[in-house]
DNA sequence: TCGAATATATAAC
DNA sequence: GTTATATATTCGA
């Protein structure tokens, strides 16, 4: 029995950790500023879930992070093990991966395609295990202005300002005001 | 179990 | 803009 790995690497002053199981599927991804955080919120996960802690390596998966991050790619290559989010979750994630890129939803649309509520897929949303892999950033308000983004576990106005960074890379049209109603993509 | 806390939405002022 | 309230799910005492 292998022992589970964590990977991390950097691009800019920006750190992306990926968390693999003993058979090389995904179970968590993070990033941040600060690649301690970032480790730190991968081994935490990794004992909670899998019950022991990983062994740092590297991971194909930690470059495709830095790509979806810019923008330039849309690859998975891993298999996301999905055995440690609730069903709801997992409902929840099945639509954030219909969303194309260049588009967005908000948590009212999902809450509605699933017969929820807003509040609940705010806080399926916010604990996504797989952001920029499941494409959690974009979920916005229903009045189209970019609502929340945490990072690590945290909010901040910085997670905020990212999640718009990462729209604007993949062209999502947004002005002052907020992201252009033509963006909007109904699951 | 239950109470409180959510990355919400909507209506009304 | 700012409230009040409805709402489903999660988490901890």
């Amino acid at each position: 029995m292998e022992k589970p790995r964590l990977s991390i690497v950097h691009a800019q002053d920006v750190w992306f950790g990926c968390l693999a199981d003993d058979n090389g599927s995904l179970v968590s991804s993070a990033f941040g500023s600060d690649p301690r955080v970032v480790q730190r919120h991968l081994a935490d996960y990794c004992k909670k879930t899998l019950g022991k802690a990983p062994e740092l390596t590297r991971l194909a998966a930690s470059q495709e992070m830095i790509e979806l991050f810019e923008g330039t790619q849309h690859s998975i290559s891993l298999h996301l093990n999905d055995n440690f989010v609730s069903p709801f979750q997992r409902k929840v994630i099945h639509v954030m991966k219909l969303i194309p890129k260049g588009k967005v939803t908000t948590y009212g649309l999902i809450a509605k395609r699933i017969r929820s509520a807003p509040r609940p897929v705010g806080g399926a949303v916010s604990s996504n295990p797989w952001p920029l892999f499941v494409p959690c950033h974009r979920v916005v308000n229903a009045n189209l202005t970019l609502g929340n983004y945490s990072m690590c576990g945290s909010l901040s106005k910085a997670g905020t300002a990212t999640k718009q960074a990462i729209l604007l890379r993949e062209n999502v049209p947004i002005l002052n005001s907020g992201i252009d109603p033509s963006a909007l993509w109904r699951p």
